[in-house]
DNA sequence: GAGTGGTCTAGACCACTGT
DNA sequence: CAGTGGTCTAGACCACTCC
């Protein structure tokens, strides 16, 4: 017992298991940057795995910047681990904690109702289909930040019928309980729609920044989400080498 | 003799070399979409080293997306290749050949002088240092679509003094040219700076995208750009797994 | 059935670096 | 010098899928 916490979960190759078990506590927050890792020997001897086997889930989780190796050193959770991340989760609860910020989100509407044409295309599914609307608005320290329009497909993830978003964001939400195969970002400018302009107080024809995402298991959308922030609010940051491994 | 032209460049590890050497005719567009990849077994045979080695390689660029893999039918280059990569190249003479269009550039103004406060900020170099700055914009069929204001640290790459750009654009020069480690990514929106109005032909205050990007070898910075578009005109797309390998 | 990739093992040698 | 990661090998078994 080291009481880190670290167990497989039996889903799966064994060098994903051991990337999850390690992935997770970094993404989540509950590893702060420099923490240490168990060392790969450590590692083999409580897994009982081959070294390759932990060297390729550590060398995965280095390539994409959650950890950093050093020889002798050991390994440790990166620095920049969430900033590394942010392409994949733009977690705005997480964004504006991490800036030292206070999150706050209104549910606006909420509604599972039969998709329209528009609504179907963007999740793939039948016209007609029950579809769940939500529309957020976000606010750092009090200020609103960004609208949230967000459909899901109830039948990938039935159990947010009775989720009241009290304590998390429906994107996290989805993240931790949803498992996913694909996402798609579409990133771009736009002068402030109505709703937008509405709900953030904007005058009409601002700019604002709008990210579309949509995520996918397999074949099946699981939700589609537009996320509007009115220019300078929000911006995103990545960081990333040549993908050399 | 396969006449394939896969040849290692003997650079560092193994895998990388590999990895390097399937990679460049992907990246660059000699490999269509498609295209069948020697099989692990051939190229083991042909490089003289172990399964291990070769899988490692064809493993890191199917978890980008470059390559897809089958059993049985073998690794073939991805469909989506250049869209995956979309984050990373950001080549908009590509993007738009690729969404079938004509692209055309415009030098504006390309000038060596000392660096002021800001550019040296941008660059990390020290003030006074000579930097090279380049002005572009870029139409597609026609219409002006982006302004490009880079700077260049010419001690990086001092063959761009010579470079005209008649065919090529900085950001694919530099990126063939010079090996970089890293790269730092902000996209924001904006409401369009005079600069950007005057050479894009927009009202001031129309809504603008904004990507800025650092690229780094080492603790040196080789580029900054920053790359302004109207609302609509360019969309950032990228698609990706849960970086599962 | 045969070819392909997916995974895993057991071991080896080396390079780096903190103590 | 000892601990750590970086790399590589040789071989194995399995799963899938096209022919």
């Amino acid at each position: 017992m080291n009481g880190d916490g670290i167990v497989l979960d039996g889903q799966g190759p064994l060098h994903l298991q051991i990337r999850r078990a390690i992935a997770g506590p970094i993404l989540s927050g509950a590893w702060a940057p420099g923490r240490r890792i168990p060392s790969e020997h450590e590692l083999v001897a409580r897994f009982g795995v081959s070294r390759m086997t932990v060297n390729r889930a550590l060398a995965s989780l280095a390539g994409e910047g959650l950890v950093e190796r050093r020889r002798r050193a050991g390994t440790v959770v990166a620095a920049r681990s969430a900033e590394r991340a942010v392409f994949e989760i733009w977690d705005i609860a997480a964004e504006i904690a991490r800036a030292g910020g206070v999150h706050r989100a209104d549910l606006l509407a909420r509604a599972e109702e039969p998709a329209g044409a528009e609504e179907a295309a963007l999740l793939k599914v039948e016209p007609g289909t029950a579809v769940l609307r939500l529309v957020l608005r976000h606010h750092a320290d009090g200020v609103p930040v960004q609208l949230e329009e967000r459909l899901v497909d109830p039948a990938m993830a039935p159990a947010i019928r009775t989720e009241t978003f009290a304590g998390i964001t429906p994107g996290r939400w989805l993240l931790e309980r949803v498992p996913w195969t694909e996402a798609e970002h579409r990133i771009g400018a736009v002068e402030a729609p109505a709703a937008a302009a509405r709900h953030l107080g904007l005058s009409r024809g601002a700019a604002c920044l709008v990210v579309e995402r949509r995520t996918w298991r397999g074949e099946r959308a699981i939700t589609h989400v537009r996320l509007t922030s009115p220019a300078g609010a929000q911006v995103l940051v990545g960081r990333f080498g040549p993908s050399a491994g």
